[in-house]
DNA sequence: CACGCGGTCTACCACTTGGTAGAGAGACAG
DNA sequence: CTGTCTCTCTACCAAGTGGTAGACCGCGTG
């Protein structure tokens, strides 16, 4: 058990992307950061010479897992027919098992869209190309609908997941809030699945 | 034509909304927001107390805009059977009148979740419920497909609408980039139609 | 022992932030 | 003319920002 072992340029990592993505990059400072590792300040500025830079560690690092995680969703969507419906599955699965990824993600998106295109022309947009071709493939031997716009329709399924997953506060507001969040949420994430898959597949 | 009619404050608003919604309520300073008036510090927290008594503003602007454009979206709906594909055009035509809308929105849904919270009770809860009780007058007469979770639909309609609007840049950066923004964008908005339209009507 | 080296600290810097004090300008009423 | 009311300004404030200088401390190596 390596209780001990992380070193504190990680610990910082992890603080900041907490904090980014809960109260954004403007909405907090250095300091914050550092009380919440238990750091001085010109200590993290040890480890990372400037705020941006640690902007830019923060989404490296997210990006990071998300091409750690890219095979094994090509992987779900390969291994059947009809088994596109593990790609929302997956997606799902990657932004829930860290709730501030969506949070940061889309936050990262609003504040500096331009940089972010880039990062998202070569994160996603290969994988975006492969899976579309799984599409037209479906589409050809009549499993999937012929009106589908297979770019398009991913981009919007990731869209609306990101969307989802980064304001589970407010479904539970506006949808249910006599309920407890936590069916709310996994009733309104079966939605999210039905409604990805009613809008792909044929009858 | 009353050229020189707007006071002050309405200026100072609209100027506000702009910049809170182009880079954030702790990226935009008071001292930004008069510059762009062109008047000075003091005089904006003449108008205005305080800058949460600014994002207060804009806020409630925001909500009046939507609350005004409500019930021709409710007409728009009730008007034919298989017109809830107006929904969505009413949707995308209100957040479009003013992309700023989409970005606030999402900013205030990511930096205050629980102050956004009775916001959007107050002023979607009612809309989501008349609209998904036409959605179950649809079932009843098998237009509609029987596993559809109305509010659960509806609230994904939207959020998917906000999200994608306000976000057009990587919209084009991950679908097409060598093609105009503005086809793109057509081609994207007419795909999220038909998702909505698809997920929801039987053959 | 002496030395360098990675990592941490206190003290400090210039600058910006949201917000205040108080004076002045113009319009209008008596 | 005098007063008052609305609006605007310059000058200022305390607090917080990102970032730097430089001392210190414990470690392993010669």
């Amino acid at each position: 058990m390596d209780t001990e072992r992380a070193p504190s340029a990680t610990l910082i990592c992890e603080a900041a992307t907490r904090l980014f993505a809960r109260q954004g990059f403007d909405g907090t400072s250095l300091q914050a950061i550092a009380a919440q590792v238990g750091i001085s300040k010109p200590t993290l500025l040890y480890h990372y010479p400037s705020k941006d830079a640690l902007r830019a560690a923060v989404l490296e690092n997210l990006f990071a897992h998300w091409r750690r995680m890219v095979p094994q969703l090509l992987e779900a969507v390969t291994s059947g027919h009809a088994r596109f419906e593990a790609l929302t599955n997956e997606l799902i699965r990657f932004f829930r098992e860290d709730p501030d990824r969506a949070l940061l993600l889309m936050r990262e998106l609003l504040d500096r869209p331009a940089h972010m295109r880039e990062q998202v022309i070569d994160n996603l947009r290969p994988w975006l190309r492969v899976v579309a071709e799984y599409i037209r493939t479906g589409k050809r031997i009549g499993q999937i609908r012929e009106d589908v716009d297979e770019e398009s329709y991913l981009l919007h399924v990731v869209t609306l997941t990101i969307a989802t997953l980064s304001n589970t506060g407010l479904v539970h507001a506006a949808l249910a809030p006599e309920r407890t969040p936590e069916s709310v949420e996994e009733r309104h994430l079966a939605e999210l699945r039905r409604f990805a898959k009613a809008a792909l597949f044929r009858e």
